[in-house]
DNA sequence: ATGAAAGCGCTAACAC
DNA sequence: GTGTTAGCGCTTTCAT
């Protein structure tokens, strides 16, 4: 391995110097900072980054917490992250936490264990309160994580606004009576979107009955169970608003089983636009979750947080609707 | 922070006993164990990372670099690497290549710069000689990239066998004129799976037609062409055999624009078990990718390699048959 | 079985 | 603008 003093030593000129080149820091002469470049080209020099962690007590990690590596999101996440930190030469390291709470702390235990110089979480498991102690020990930052003290650290979707336009895209297309399906209300999206179904609702001035909400949870079992309530409730609508994507497709898949056509006979919208709404036939429109620019913009709110301490403020950004082929227009 | 010193101290022994205690490395009395652990808890001593890595030139770290995030199948990849190496209490640090040589190389000497004890790789634009060299460097392990001179470094799936049991199935559901619809064959996935079609095929005393083979590419396109070039061709035969997932979805929706039903008219299977497959209608069959137990292999073989020195040996592991709904019984 | 001491390669005061 | 120097917190011979 080549170290510092071999460079210094073929430049002539003294550690320190070469540290100040390598870190840009202080005013070198150009003549010098040629010199010094030139040497550790020469040698194919490559900094110790043990020892400058050791040194700076810095250690250019930050250390990533996701819930649960394998749902759909978490491609465009890491990309969106790991993108934004390998340009200011920051390295990633990453840790699961299965969306269970134990699990989540042990993560962050061993990043912090770690020295990372600041922590971006994506988690559901913890609360606000452990979150904000978290933060005296190591920079945090909150990926959809909205509802803390830590909120001008957090990056979040609009669910609320997401669920207003999905409904009133529904709304707009002529249907009145329209169902929403929704998941675990315990969770922040949830509960939100749901709102956004109830805000367009009410603008409309159509009164909701209780028996077009149905509440289960985020997956396609999900979806498909709370369309055979809907159908046994003999709910006569002409519309369905889905919380997620898989839950469209378990509606989708209740639909088919008694034939009833979609979008013939029934409109469907989903949220999140995963990979799969554009594989399942017909198509599904639904609303698109940025989670590869929230995934950036995050990244960009811890690098500007830990390493210029900028003031960082909270972001949040909109889901916007894709139009694909589940939901008819109404005659009128 | 607290140091090791102070631990040492409150225990009554010197830092190199403390070291010894943490490393579990010399045999050191049960009863000054029990001692230093006290104070360690006592504390709430943990070890610098960054002072250990130099101390002994070795980061605890594994870099992982992977072609590209968005995939469907990187979910289940780290998935499987995370939680291997972190049972090993190894820490995971990711880069992405973006399926381009030059990112690739880029992200490599990312990682290597900062110290990692071994490199995991899915990368599909490296040639074998620069793997070679660079495991000189630091010990090299791979996952899917199988013709190397480091295949005892490599995890990798029989596609050859995958093809010749999507193949044989087929031909087993009595179906004999079968096409197969195969991805860029300049990548060995493509080109072993083609393989297997052939072997079975003439296996069963089949000759295919140079008209029943279409190479296009991996993508839901991909196989729209490819069967519109099928179809163009005049192709009378009752099955496709699509070279992964997406070009399934492909030739579905093809299939449907001409009103070809499947799997009554038409008999479709896959390739890969991605998270979709299960969402379409009808539900692909397909062949399943094994890439969870593939990484937590990968990830098993290189910590045995880095911090056992062991010997690694080339692990293959097999597709799997998953029946859903897109073939078809045929009458004799 | 335990301790003393010499680094590991770098950064950051502080001097000049 | 550049050099000197004292660590950063740990591991690891080498003694004892």
């Amino acid at each position: 391995m080549i170290t510092m003093k071999e460079v210094s030593d073929l430049a002539g000129v003294s550690q320190a110097t070469v540290s100040r080149v390598i870190n840009g820091s202080d005013r070198v002469t150009e003549k010098t900072k040629i010199r010094v470049n030139q040497a550790m080209q020469a040698l194919g020099y490559r900094p110790n980054s043990a020892a400058q962690s050791l040194a700076s007590s810095r250690s250019n990690a930050i250390g990533m917490v996701v819930s649960k590596l394998e749902g759909p999101f978490y491609g465009p996440m890491m990309a969106g992250v790991e993108n934004t930190l390998r340009q200011a030469h920051k390295h990633l390291i990453i840790a699961a936490g299965h969306g269970d709470a134990d699990l989540e702390r042990e993560a962050i235990e061993f990043l912090v264990n770690r020295q990372v110089d600041g922590l971006l979480l994506m988690v559901e498991r913890l609360e606000d309160a452990e979150l904000v102690e978290l933060n005296q020990r190591v920079p945090v930052f909150l990926i959809n994580h909205p509802v803390t003290t830590l909120s001008h650290r957090c990056v979040s979707l609009d669910n609320e606004l997401g669920g207003y336009r999905a409904t009133r895209y529904l709304l707009d297309k002529g249907h009145r009576r329209i169902a929403c399906i929704m998941g675990q209300t315990w969770k922040p999206d949830a509960h939100d979107r749901l709102q956004g179904y109830h805000r367009a609702m009410s603008e409309a001035g159509i009164a909701v009955p209780d028996d077009w909400v149905v509440n289960t949870y985020f997956e396609l079992a999900g979806g498909y169970q709370a369309m055979e309530t809907l159908l046994e409730r003999q709910f006569d609508g002409t519309a369905v608003f889905a919380g997620n994507d898989e839950m469209a497709f378990g509606v989708l898949e209740s639909a088919e089983h008694h034939g009833i056509r979609v979008p013939d006979q029934l409109s469907l919208i989903g949220f999140d636009n995963s990979l799969t709404a554009q594989y399942v036939n017909p198509k599904l429109t639904t609303l698109h979750f940025p989670m590869f620019e929230m995934a950036q913009a995050s990244a960009r709110m811890a690098l500007d947080g830990i390493y210029n301490k900028a003031e960082s403020q909270a972001s949040q950004f909109e889901p916007t609707l894709v139009e694909r082929n589940t939901v008819s227009q109404l005659l009128l």
